[in-house]
DNA sequence: TCTGGGGTCCTAGGACCC
DNA sequence: TCTGGGGTCCTAGGACCC
């Protein structure tokens, strides 16, 4: 039995967000329209591709977005939606391979060796997903097929959009160095510029810099990277994906804050909601980290290591409050807020915790419970419960 | 134009231990 | 007195990805 030469496919939703948004609202189709923050600070996460012919990207602040684009549609984003159909996008893929690596809510490595008895051509396989994601969920996907993840990946791009894209086995190099730099996986603007000025502009040329001198500049381990992956070297399998490693909850306020009792508040409602989205992954984690971008931009994390891994609201807000007492805020006008919980290990492995805290924990407990039979919002801590009477400013685009 | 939110991984320095 | 070497853990910051 013959083996497939380029077994790997990389699946790639095109314009994925604003593609759900017209799955709900046929109107947008056609239109330049783009989901992003709808707030004063928000940015873009997705634009359409008659959007993107004006120069609207991914990251771009609206107001630039709306100045290239005059006309352009935003919309809110809408992110419980974009699980839905991912989800629905993964089960499709599911149906062709069980060896399915997401790497996003959008985007998959599949590994098709499988189905070569039931398919004569690779290229059919990725047609066939592509025409079932279209058929079943109702969205266009880009396919690039290849013999390494990187050149799949690369091949997708591509294909976009709504495209297949091959790349033969031993036309690898030929695709490869004459792209841009920037187009390598791992190289963003930093690394683009170290490289630029190292003279590499193309991948080819990156192929040719003396390792040693790529080291110094960019460190050991992107070194090696960039050095395999620009020779087309890439043995990496396509397998399940990697176990979650920290959950996370940030937000940018449309009006910076500098009250201790505001920022206060606005940290406990955080670590509440990564408590309940760590017991709905039933983890604990054991480092808590605060993050605090102030209003030059300029931003600072400071972190705790706990030996008992915490998960209830109270146990990350009382490592919160030291990490805000210790990251010297006072006074300082505060653009963004964050709390992340890592070092995730299974909530059924943490040892209960001593007997002192007993009756807080079955109290904390008893929360989750609830929580997980009526929803996340059914419980929240009382100080940052809606007061009758005042009201309250909420940060730009955070949920 | 004025810069989101949710993640992952790497590096470097200091503490600590032997 | 004026100074080791290696390993590991923790913390902070930064680059990158979608």
């Amino acid at each position: 039995m013959e083996q497939f030469a380029e077994p790997i496919l990389h699946v790639d939703m095109d314009s994925f967000f604003v593609e759900v948004e017209r799955l709900d609202d046929p109107s947008l189709i056609g239109k330049p329209v783009a989901v992003g923050g709808t707030g004063r600070r928000g940015v873009i996460a997705s634009a359409s591709y008659e959007a993107r012919s004006f120069g609207v990207r991914s990251a771009m602040p609206v107001g630039e977005a709306r100045r290239r684009c005059p006309g352009l549609i935003v919309v809110g984003s809408a992110h419980s939606r974009y699980g839905e159909v991912s989800r629905s996008v993964f089960e499709v893929m599911r149906s062709f391979t069980p060896i399915v690596e997401g790497i996003s809510i959008d985007e998959a490595f599949l590994d098709v060796s499988g189905l070569r008895r039931h398919y004569t051509s690779v290229e059919d396989i990725g047609t066939a997903i592509r025409h079932t994601i279209r058929d079943q969920v109702g969205i266009p996907a880009s396919v690039g097929i290849a013999s390494t993840k990187f050149m799949a990946k690369l091949a997708s791009k591509h294909a976009k959009p709504d495209g297949l894209f091959r790349v033969p086995t031993g036309t690898e190099l030929a695709f490869l160095h004459p792209l841009e730099v920037a187009e390598m996986w791992g190289v963003g603007e930093a690394t683009e510029r170290t490289l630029h000025d190292l003279g590499v502009r193309t991948i080819g040329d990156l192929a040719s810099v003396p390792f040693g001198l790529l080291e110094r500049r960019v460190g050991s381990a992107s070194a090696r990277h960039l050095a395999s992956l620009a020779r087309a070297e890439d043995p990496r399998p396509v397998e399940g994906g990697t176990p979650t490693r920290s959950i996370s909850s940030e937000g940018t306020f449309s009006v910076d804050i500098d009250d201790r009792d505001r920022i206060e508040r606005e940290v406990l409602r955080m670590c509440d909601q990564v408590a309940a989205r760590l017991a709905k992954a039933h983890v604990a984690g054991h480092t808590v980290t605060l993050k605090v971008r102030f209003s030059d931009f300029a931003t600072i994390t400071r972190s705790s290591r706990r030996k008992e891994a915490v998960s209830h609201t109270a146990e990350i807000w009382e490592t919160a409050k030291e990490l805000i007492d210790r990251a010297g805020i006072a006074g300082r006008a505060i653009r963004l807020l964050g709390i992340s919980v890592g070092d995730l290990v299974d909530a059924s492995a943490v040892r209960q915790l001593s007997f002192g805290h007993e009756r807080r924990n079955a109290a904390a407990e008893a929360v989750d419970e609830v929580r997980e039979r009526f929803g996340p919002g059914s419980v929240i801590p009382a100080r940052i419960a809606p007061q009758p009477g005042i009201e309250r400013t909420h940060p730009g685009d955070a949920s």
